[in-house]
DNA sequence: CCTAGAGTCTGTAGCGACTACAGGGTCAAG
DNA sequence: CTTGACCCTGTAGTCGCTACAGACTCTAGG
């Protein structure tokens, strides 16, 4: 049985939270961890309510919460003013965020693996994919530049 | 028909790659993007060889490529060094990155979903998105951990 | 008791990939 | 000749850390 009396250092909440001691420096210095008491020698010692909120931040962040997020839920933490329905919404956003991202990522897969697909591989001495990084897809970013292009040339001919 | 004669400025490079003009000398700067002729005033001159390569760095951006590995890939293109082997090693790897990118992301979804899904709005005082950040998985933090904190808190004892 | 090594402190600078000014010069139209 | 859009350089800011430098403190071994 393990008796965690009090207080414990930096580096034992880094190595309880898996989160780096500079970073947890810097999340203090940010306003996301509170200071801790600083023992005689000016150390900080933190208590289990410290780790407490450190994993929460850390998970957080691991869910792809931004610290300007985090902060947010930890002010609803902190003051109790559970509004629920905030939290929610943020999640609710966090969520569309994450769906389109695979969406895209997706996308992305299928392009590149036709790419790499495509490649023979030394055989010939051009490379289908660096043709394909250079290759223009009509329509992809000529939505609104095209018509401007136009005017411009025109006029500056 | 545009007759597009000779060179044009920045604003119009940024334009027809939509790649931000501030973006352009940055990557000028870091040596993306070679130093373009001037004109009498100072004005960057360009030409089509420029919009043609910055067309690929931007086409290699949305791909995902870093500026680090799209300079690989431009030596490749400049010095005709066609290293065909390593560019399709690179987007193969690139293509593995992608797809763990997508399977993290799918994780993340779920959990997301559940903590939304769980969330009863307003109903409870508790909320159950916040508890879920709270909440300690059990062996998610702790595979390399929890054996030096063992120890740690045996031998500080 | 002394010393070596590990841990901690503050503060600053760096990363990637930009973006946003400030404070100037230039150019074309009216 | 003025106005406004464009361009120039250079620097500082963004996000979320990470990596020092240079100093202090603590602990275990000899």
């Amino acid at each position: 049985m393990i008796k965690q009396i009090d207080g414990f250092s930096i580096g034992v909440l880094s190595e309880r939270s898996g989160v780096n001691v500079e970073t947890i420096r810097y999340y203090e210095k940010i306003g996301i961890m509170p200071s801790p008491v600083r023992s005689a020698s000016g150390y900080r010692v933190y208590r289990l309510e410290h780790a407490r909120r450190l994993h929460f931040v850390r998970r957080g962040r691991e869910l792809g919460f931004s610290l300007d997020e985090l902060r947010g839920l930890l002010l609803v933490v902190d003051g109790h003013t559970c509004s629920c329905r905030e939290v929610h919404e943020l999640t609710v956003q966090h969520l569309a965020d994450i769906r389109q991202k695979i969406k895209d990522l997706r996308r992305l897969e299928r392009v590149m693996s036709d790419m790499a697909a495509q490649c023979t591989r030394d055989l010939v001495p051009e490379c289908p994919i660096i043709d394909a990084l250079f290759e223009m897809r009509p329509g992809a970013y000529e939505t609104g530049y095209a018509r401007v292009r136009a005017e411009r040339s025109s006029k500056s001919k």
